[in-house]
Formats: structure tokens, C-alpha cells, sequence
DNA sequence: CTAGTGATTCCCT
DNA sequence: GGGAATCACTAGC
């Protein structure tokens, strides 16, 4: 039998821990964007940790600049970045403050909303591809950057938060799977610090970083 | 199913 | 200037 989620809120405490702890304890637990036509749910299925210290891979290996100030911010909240010219990815920040560390939601399966979501995704042939990878993730919840910054641990009575995380159900460290992280070039993608929920169909198919060639 | 490639814009060097 | 934490589409097996 499936036992129902817990939609008990995720304290901040939660994410005030090292990248590498939060990460793999994402998985199986509920995203919920808050729209005007009503909530989507994901499941989180595929993550990604990126360390701010000592981690080539991570957008704060620079330092701090105006795209990833978010993630030198406290934990708990959202970071949105735009890539490719046409794609937003998202993130939650992990502690300690200013460490800038960041857990990038990579995958999920949609459990409530699925008809919010195919309005976004019409290249979708299923639903298990709503959100099969971490730009199609975004879309599918309608994030962008203007919801960078947002605390997804806010506890005000007051104010809808457009982005939540709830406890849902933690997937057994059984169940847990790690390797590369997809996309990531140069000596960011040594560290084994994707992690997926074991046969999940919703997780996205693994991609090792392509080198673009110049075009005229 | 896999592999290859164009799309399109922001941001930092 | 040039790469980017990607996707959708196509060809071919």
C-alpha cells in the first residue's frame, strides 16, 4: 500500500546542512508551486549538489556576482538561473549561510496539477516527461527568474508562497542512487554528486557534457 | 533506443 | 567574445 504524503512543511533547519547531506534527502519529498489556476505538485525523483567552495561545477566558483547572490543568501531559499538562451533551471540553497551551496532539482513526477503543467509542456508525449529534467522542470512549474530568491521555508500565515517544500515521503537510502552530474565539463564532473530515485521513469536520461563547435 | 546538432540570450572575461 | 548545470528534432540502427 502507498502511504500518503506528509505535507507537513520542510523546517529551515532542513536545508542548514552540508550540500551533500541535503541532497540525496530531496529525493521522494513534494515541491508545490503555487499558481493562479491552482497547485502543482512534484515528487522530487533527481537532484544535483554543487558546493560553492572548491567545486569548478558550481556558478559561485567566481565568487558572488549579480546572477548567483541568492546563493550566498540563507538557506531554504530559491535559486533560478537562465541558460542556453532560453531555459531556466532551479536550485535550493543549502547552509551554511554564505557557503553557496545549492542543490539543483534536476527531475520530479508531477502528483498534482498534471493539466497545469501539459499547458506548459506540450512537447510532452507522457506525463513522466513533464518534468524530466531540470529545465523542462521549470517550465512545467512556470519558474523563472523572477522567482529567484524566493523563500521556498517561508512560515507566514499571511502570504501564499509561490514556491513550498513539504516533507512528502523520503525514499529509502536502499533505494538511492549517485553518479556523475550530468552536463557539467572539466573537473566539476568527477564528483559522483547527481542523485536519482533507483527505476524511477520520471528521472532524465544521463548526458555527459557536449562540446559545442563553432559555428560560422 | 542512441548520437549529433541548431536554437537563442544572458553574463562574465 | 564565447560559453552556458538544456531541449527538441532528426537520422539511423
Amino acid at each position: 500500500m502507498i502511504a500518503t504524503p506528509d505535507r507537513t512543511p520542510l523546517p529551515r533547519a532542513f536545508f542548514d546542512r552540508p550540500v551533500l547531506e541535503v541532497a540525496p534527502d530531496l529525493l521522494g519529498r513534494l515541491l508545490v508551486r503555487t499558481t493562479p489556476e491552482g497547485p502543482i505538485t512534484l515528487r522530487l525523483t533527481e537532484v544535483e549538489a554543487y558546493d560553492g567552495q572548491n567545486d569548478p561545477g558550481s556558478h559561485a566558483y567566481r565568487g558572488r556576482t549579480p546572477r548567483n547572490d541568492v546563493m550566498f543568501g540563507p538557506p531554504g531559499h530559491v535559486y533560478v538561473y537562465f541558460t542556453y538562451g532560453m531555459w531556466h533551471c532551479m536550485n535550493l540553497v543549502c547552509g551554511p549561510e554564505g557557503r553557496a551551496s545549492g542543490v539543483l532539482l534536476r527531475a520530479g513526477e508531477v502528483i498534482e496539477g498534471a493539466d497545469l503543467a501539459r499547458k506548459r509542456r506540450l512537447s510532452a508525449r507522457h506525463d513522466k516527461e513533464l518534468a524530466k529534467g531540470p529545465a523542462r522542470l521549470a517550465t512545467a512549474l512556470d519558474v523563472d527568474r523572477a522567482l529567484d530568491g524566493t523563500d521556498a521555508c517561508a512560515t507566514g500565515e499571511g502570504g501564499e508562497t509561490p514556491l513550498r517544500i513539504l516533507t512528502g515521503t523520503p525514499v529509502r537510502s536502499d533505494q538511492v542512487r549517485n553518479g556523475p552530474r550530468t552536463g557539467v565539463s572539466g573537473d566539476g564532473a568527477v564528483h559522483p554528486w547527481r542523485y536519482w530515485v533507483a527505476d524511477d521513469p520520471t528521472v532524465s536520461p544521463y548526458r555527459a557534457h557536449a562540446a559545442r563547435r563553432r559555428s560560422s
